[in-house]
DNA sequence: CTAGGGTTAG
């Protein structure tokens, strides 16, 4: 039998990081020396703070909070150091990004007993995932808390900026930007990247160009890619696809390397005004400039195919990205399911749609919306009423538009039971709202059925 | 991954 030699403490953080499944690193972190288990009384592990680190950004990333909380309470038993606020402030994030405001503020409130000091980025962690959470008062209450601690930094005035921005709130973005030179705080890159995201996202264009100008010119901070790329996006929304490409050559004149998101945006761009030779120009120019392109690459270049109702040229891009490492995401399918449906192949999208947890994704509700109006448009009202169930119970809701064409086709249709059934559907995720009433109404008094829609009526005050 | 950006739908 192969003998191993033990595992030592930075052999396993190693190993640890080479791991791509966190179910298999956290076995591996749990037991690094299985084979010595039998034959004497292991001594204890001695874990670097790396391994901690690294198996608890892992389980933070797979969403296994769980666990992840349960090796945080082991490493708050170490003796041997005291963790660093770095890897509290990933977590905190990972509960922002998952949604989770109040397992961040609780870790938030728990770090004192974990030995460790709260300096302002953590204050920002929890600001950042209170603010991703859509917890816009909560962020606010905890800011004017914060204040009376520690001093906010260019960091926390951003995250304030976005999330104002968000709100569509520009001038009070304008404020936060106001007060935090009044503090003393230069803005940084970032700062002028998000106020212009936010001038794009509520269709200032103008603003957003002429704050690209004064950064340069009164604050002397250089626009990078990413600033570029919000610009470009909106330019071309706005049809002003020319400007977008004085863009990119502005950005080629001040040296700005061109970064996925720039070439991804022009490569969207480009498919949507029609010119799908210039978007494969730039495809190919990405490549060989080195920029690899990514899953939102290819999900722009799939999605061009879908509009063109190029299916075949669609699949071939998802087994080219596969072959180069680059793994579709929902966005990938729901694109090809929405391009399908809208061909009227709703058989080839259920199929795919089916398909996803085999490949690896979770429908999300833009899949079940989609699929579901495919149904819809197709007129397969069957179909459309079995994933309309499905969707409820997974929580997820159609959009209130669908839901009433779908009741209006039904109720055309003298198609009763499916009638009664998508209105039960309805009535679990609350959606049988005033408009879906009136025309469940006319249909029962053409057809002197008053006491079926008083029955329906209970039915759904009970639910 | 203490902060900002690009891809679907409406």
């Amino acid at each position: 039998m192969l003998v191993l030699k033990p595992i030592s403490p930075y052999r396993l953080s190693n190993l640890l990081r080479r791991l791509k499944d966190p179910n298999l690193a956290l076995q591996l972190f749990q037991n690094p020396n299985p084979q010595i288990q039998s034959s004497e009384p292991q001594k204890r592990f001695r874990y670097s703070l790396l391994s901690y680190d690294i198996i608890i950004t892992k389980l933070g990333r797979a969403k296994m909070f769980d666990q992840m909380e349960q090796i945080l309470r082991q490493l708050n038993k170490e003796s041997r150091f005291v963790p660093n606020e770095i890897i509290f402030c990933n977590v905190i994030s990972f509960y922002g990004r998952a949604c989770l405001p109040d397992r961040a503020l609780k870790l938030f409130d728990e770090m004192p007993f974990f030995r460790v000091l709260r300096t302002v980025k953590s204050y920002n962690s929890v600001m950042d995932s209170l603010s991703k959470c859509g917890e816009f008062e909560k962020m606010m209450q905890f800011y004017a808390n914060f204040r009376k601690k520690v001093t906010p930094d260019v960091c926390t005035y951003n995250i304030l900026i976005n999330a104002w921005c968000k709100r569509g709130c520009l001038d009070d973005a304008w404020k936060v930007f106001d007060e935090m030179r009044w503090n003393g705080v230069r803005p940084n890159a970032v700062t002028f990247g998000t106020l212009v995201h936010g001038f794009c996202a509520n269709f200032k264009l103008d603003e957003a160009l002429k704050l690209k100008e004064d950064m340069i010119r009164v604050y002397g901070i250089k626009p990078n890619a990413s600033l570029y790329a919000s610009l470009m996006k909106e330019l071309s929304r706005a049809g002003e696809l020319s400007l977008a490409f004085r863009l990119r050559e502005e950005m080629e004149r001040n040296r700005i390397e061109l970064d996925a998101r720039v070439y991804s945006t022009l490569i969207s761009a480009n498919f949507k005004a029609g010119r799908k030779e210039e978007a494969f120009r730039i495809l190919e120019e990405m490549k060989v400039s080195g920029c690899k392109p990514d899953t939102v690459t290819y999900n722009a270049v799939i999605h061009g195919f879908c509009v063109e109702k190029d299916f075949e040229a669609a699949n071939e891009m998802l087994n080219q990205m596969v072959e180069e490492g680059c793994k579709p995401d929902i966005i990938t399918y729901n694109i090809i399911i929405g391009g399908l449906c809208k061909e009227g192949k709703w058989v080839e999208a259920n199929d795919l749609f089916e398909d996803l947890p085999r490949r690896g994704c979770k429908p999300d509700v833009l899949s079940y919306r989609t699929i579901f109006d495919g149904f819809c448009g197709c007129r397969r009202f069957k179909e459309a009423a079995l994933i309309l169930d499905e969707m409820v119970f997974k929580g997820y809701a159609p959009s209130a538009a669908s839901a009433h064409k779908l009741v209006g086709e039904l109720s055309q249709e003298d198609n009763e039971e499916l009638l009664w059934k998508v209105l039960t559907s309805l009535g679990k995720a609350n959606l049988v709202v005033a408009n879906i009433w009136d025309l469940v109404i006319l249909k029962a008094c053409h057809r002197h059925m008053l006491s079926n829609v008083c029955e329906l009526a209970d039915n759904l005050i009970v639910l």
